[in-house]
DNA sequence: TGAACACATGAACAATTATTCATTTATTTA
DNA sequence: TAAATAAATGAATAATTGTTCATGTGTTCA
């Protein structure tokens, strides 16, 4: 992801929708929220998280339960619990040799189900 | 994603816990829709992407404009929106030699939304 | 018709990332 | 205390991805 800043040379098109653009540009949230968002999504974006997720938002399980459930090794579904964890998605609690990890989030829910309606209409439309 | 399947061997403690998991498995939806939902989630995880989309819930615009209001090439900008086509979240229509993109769903903000409320909670709780 | 413009696209490269494997840490229990 | 269990972690690797650069395509207009 190189960022680098890098002067645009304004195309003559720009010119005739230069209000547009100024008046958008004032809209626009700030750059770190903007990136913050992203960020959140990127953990959202990974087929083994979003099975993550949903496990737990149905019961609380403990890592080698996860594992289990979705095929993976203890190891792999570790890392990715500690990728939710960094984004405050899921929460844990431990219990002797045992770690129980729990959704900490309300809106994980609603934020698939909004991708969820998505996927379905475009489903519908084929 | 190398995703080789592989038998896990379980733990002790998944015996414990079998009940949940077999319920939690049952719930669960079905591989390919967690699959999608994955995907569309990784559209949204890139800042460029999410700039783009916040920009064209205000106003429709040209590719230019776009590389303008970013600070992006026109290259960058258009390699983006056809990812963003690809997922159905934008349309585009010709206008001679200038092409205009906008939202193709009305989702996209609702979706923001839930993300946005996550990233606040977590500034506030600082 | 041909030059100019707006945009799309393919290859290449650097950066990021998901998993595996080996090892370590924390806890229980025999 | 030593062995066993559940989980975390670090390094390595393969795969994916975002941007750049060069070039191609479609449209306008002189």
């Amino acid at each position: 992801m190189a960022n680098k800043v890098q002067p645009i040379e304004r195309c003559d098109c720009d010119v005739i929708h230069e209000d547009i653009v100024k008046q958008v540009k004032k809209k626009m949230p700030q750059e770190e929220t903007l990136y913050d968002l992203a960020e959140l999504f990127k953990v959202f974006g990974d087929s083994t998280r979003i099975k993550i997720l949903w496990a737990l938002d149905e019961a609380e399980m403990c890592v080698c339960d996860i594992a289990f459930l979705l095929n993976m090794t203890q190891s792999a579904v570790s890392h990715q619990l500690r990728v939710l964890k960094q984004a405050d998605l899921v929460k844990n609690r431990r219990a002797g040799k045992i770690v129980f990890y729990s959704l900490d989030d309300e809106h994980v829910k609603q934020i698939f189900n909004q991708g969820l309606t998505h996927i379905l209409e475009l489903r519908e439309d084929q």
